[in-house]
DNA sequence: CATGAATGAGGTTTCATTCAT
DNA sequence: TATGAATGAAACCTCATTCAT
């Protein structure tokens, strides 16, 4: 048996990584942060408590990781860089770009949501955060300029604000939350 | 120096209640129910540990009580009984009450949005919350068919994420966040 | 039953504080800092893990306090405050005080020579050596400068040294290391 | 490209033997043996964990290994088995030795202080240390004998506690520490 | 009614050691 | 020979809750 290469000891550096933070979201999402221990993880994912310190150096680590995965999903699904002219088209392209995103990764929203308000989330992404929305709120900014709207900060505040709002209404009552129809509404007023 | 009157005695103990559950929404609100210690709740009431186990069965129960209050605050504050002819001054008043309402209480929907996506939460506040929005949902429901809307329904849910939107991203930023100005853009679509 | 008094409670810490720190300085001189958990000093001092943190915020802050209160103990026991003149019999005082003090706090000084080396301990206290042996140390070249020595300085490093060498040795080896004519000898020669 | 012969092999286990204790000693003498992770070793020695654990079967063994080494060194250094006439000049060298040792060795004498108080390592070299001390201390004795000293054994006892001491107080405060004056007034003592 | 000492279960984290490759 | 992923025991520490006073 010769030894393993490097190659493949990052390959399961990687798949071990994915599948850790793929757990805990999903017990994150469901438990809480705080209410989910270590050990539970472990258990789900079917490894031992001490491997995911090999990999994590602390759950806040984890955590931090996880969110940031999210944010860096976010950006590339929606293509947030890549906005630039601000056509009508791409608004609408992102705010369904966005909805969708929340059909497919509604535990990612679920533990963002749940903990987007405490203290400790916001230091822990605080630059991640700023860079992220501060780029779309400006983009936003600038459509509703171009659109001659009279308060276009506000504006874009109130977007995001009920992008928020659907994402809320939507994870903690999926089935039932029309949000096809809400998706409909909100092109057709933009 | 006679003795207290059993009025007495139950003013004090209710007076004595209020302020626990008052200084552990403030902290639940900033720290979060978890990383909330009963120790520190006792230190900033400045009671011990112990007499909050007088008032209160348990931690739980304690974040129940603060949760019910609120809830009963939120009912009484804009008479959500008594809104049955539902006009539209009467959905007005709903939506300034409630955003006049989030500008007072931020701490206790701090609280609430922090806890709502959790299961234990809701669990916890099953009835009391079916029954509030129930009802507030429904009045929705009918201003919206009398209006003559053709989704009454999606278009109720669609308000109420509004509100929680707005609600959130007041919460995270009240300085900046143009809370009034939103006000009248609601108010107008309305 | 009335609630105890303040005075009462604070007794009880005083006298859990100081068993406390007795169990645990034997502990950590009979077995090392490092290699004793907290869960055999609470052991055998018959009290819980959880109420050592009632009294220590850690278990580095135990052993700080050990070793302050060691220190403190050996400045009033020396009267080091005291010695000004710096006569012939204070220092000898000095020297049959330290000795004695050896005798009877070997576990101090066990605990104490164990630690000295590491850099974490050095840290841990070096205000505080520094107020006492900067003090001692004064005080010796003081004592040999008016004793007309050549190098107060070295001398009084030199007998700094060989006090340390003997307590080491008699720690390591009480029952056959022959203190008492080793302290003459010591006196001898100053 | 011949296969390396047997001898070859030996040379390179003996090297990585010898690399992975000096590491190791440097690590133990800096932070201590407990709070040196067998990791953080194979860290700087520019190896795998495993790979330490082909040399050395545990932990301890290391320990065992390079306290030894240490011992072994001394041993040899002094030629301690070589004097056996006990000549003035012969002690004087062993003096002159020592503290030489003790400039180059530093971190040996390091780890050596800081462990030899533990029981744990009295036992891991109990016949190690008993060995090489119990001759030095004979050869001691009969010196003292010889100068017709009245108390030959505790003059032996001192003056290997005298040894100790500077060992110490060089160890803590190498920059400072008057060691080249102090071992000639050691010396001149003799 | 009021206190805080006391408990104990359970959380996070570390790390010596093993082992498949 | 060499790697580091993996384990599991055990460490430190927290805190809701109980209870004697």
């Amino acid at each position: 048996m010769s030894p393993r290469t490097e190659q493949q000891f990052e390959d399961i550096r990687r798949e071990k990584v994915e599948h850790i933070k793929l757990c805990a979201l999903q017990l994150f999402a469901e438990n809480g942060y705080d209410t989910t221990p270590i050990s539970k993880i472990a258990k789900v994912a079917g490894i031992s408590k001490g491997l995911i310190y090999n990999y994590f150096s602390s759950k806040e680590e984890l955590l931090k990781e996880i969110l940031i995965s999210g944010l860096k999903n976010f950006i590339s699904f929606l293509k947030i860089e890549e906005i630039d002219r601000i056509k009508r088209e791409e608004i609408i392209a992102f705010v369904d770009g966005n909805l969708n995103l929340l059909k497919q990764n509604t535990d990612y929203y679920k533990l963002y949501f749940s903990l987007v308000m405490q203290p400790k989330t916001v230091q822990l992404l605080e630059n991640e955060m700023r860079d992220v929305f501060g780029q779309i709120f400006e983009k936003f900014i600038h459509y509703f300029e171009q659109q001659g709207e009279d308060q276009p900060y506000v504006k874009a505040r109130y977007l995001l604000a009920i992008f928020d709002g659907i994402g809320i209404h939507y994870i903690i009552d999926p089935e039932r939350f029309p949000l096809d129809e809400i998706q409909e509404i909100l092109i057709t007023k933009i």
